[in-house]
DNA sequence: AAAACGGGGTG
DNA sequence: CACCCAGTTTT
């Protein structure tokens, strides 16, 4: 698809990204280096990163030879340090295997350390002119638009035709400005909230044309996150409510919070030595986590007796006052708050 | 709070 | 192969 490609190098021209510093050389380990360092990570983070790391590493043997240590203290700072430890791991990998020369075979390429298909094209093409396609979450998203690609590209199928389409359009010459063009476009215009009044595409692409935009590329299909359920009982005994604390990890962990039963259970108090009479129910509330959520049923007693010498271990009875300035997680709180 | 990210690891 | 992960930023 010449028009697509020749769009893009046009547009590459005047609005993409120039004089980056691993814009200026072709040497292929410093291509590399940049390439591992912008994986999740921003134009403007990495620069600094990416000039102190060549000075002190300056090539392949050198980082090989330096230490673990010394190299994740170069790093430190960008996140994602495996990053890091895969260079570095990689570098002993190119001087031993390779004689300290980076392959230019991408079969050899891929097999090193945190380089994948798509990164191991990136450093082919900016470094040696090698015609291969990128296909990084940024073009997987301009491809899925522009040729209205339908389903979630995590998956095989959709991969496979978004390699396909990206192999297909690659232009005869000028991978490189090519290739800057792909990412740049992604990075700039044809992002989640993308500007199409300025994308040189906009002509050409289906899921502008078809006003589908906001739909591709289609999100991951979300498993439904386990529903759970608890009661938190609400112990009021001479104005102070009856908090515990949490287990140092886990949910909520070292926070103080009501004590839970099952939402079923009739005598709950009596589990924690007390006696008393449930009063007015409280809204039940949905608290969400990362991996499931929690019907919260709050259940408030006025607690008249004591068993004798009772000793719960982490268990504090405080006024409300307290009790709110004390950690509380969030929906704790709000039940706690209606009390006040 | 949830989605996204590229590579690696697991079953 | 499909799926999940760690660690982090972005929305």
């Amino acid at each position: 698809m010449k028009d697509f490609s020749q769009r893009l190098i046009e547009w590459q021209k005047h609005h993409g990204r120039h004089g980056l510093p691993w814009q200026q050389t072709r040497d292929p380990y410093s291509v590399w280096l940049s390439e591992i360092m912008l994986q999740q990570t921003q134009v403007s983070s990495v620069i600094p990163y990416y000039q102190r790391f060549l000075a002190r590493f300056p090539d392949i043997s050198t980082l090989a030879a330096a230490s673990q240590d010394e190299v994740l203290a170069h790093w430190s700072g960008l996140g994602y340090y495996a990053r890091g430890r895969n260079l570095h791991r990689a570098a002993q990998v190119v001087v031993a295997q390779h004689g300290g020369i980076f392959p230019s075979d991408p079969e050899w390429v891929v097999a090193l350390p945190g380089i994948g298909r798509s990164t191991a094209a990136a450093i082919l093409a900016f470094s040696f002119g090698q015609r291969r396609a990128i296909l990084d979450g940024n073009v997987k998203r301009v491809l899925a638009r522009c040729f209205g690609i339908a389903g979630y590209p995590g998956t095989k199928a959709v991969e496979n035709r978004l390699w396909h389409q990206a192999d297909a359009l690659l232009p005869e010459s000028g991978i490189e400005i090519y290739t800057q063009a792909l990412m740049d476009l992604g990075a700039t215009v044809c992002t989640r909230k993308p500007s199409c009044d300025d994308c040189p595409l906009g002509s050409v692409c289906v899921a502008y044309n078809e006003k589908r935009v906001a739909e591709l590329p289609e999100p991951k299909p979300r498993k439904p996150m386990p529903q759970k359920e608890t009661a938190m009982l609400v112990l009021l005994r001479q104005g102070e409510v009856y908090l515990e604390k949490r287990p140092p990890t886990g949910i909520w962990g070292g926070m103080w919070s009501l004590p839970e039963a099952p939402v079923m259970e009739t005598d709950s108090l009596a589990r924690f030595g007390m006696a008393g009479a449930e009063v007015s129910p409280l809204p039940e509330r949905q608290h969400s986590f990362t991996h499931f959520r929690l019907r919260i049923v709050p259940r408030v007693f006025e607690v008249t007796a004591l068993q004798p010498g009772l000793r719960e271990p982490g268990g504090l009875w405080l006024t409300l006052a307290d009790a709110m300035g004390a950690a509380l997680p969030k929906p704790v709180r709000e039940i706690l708050k209606v009390l006040v």
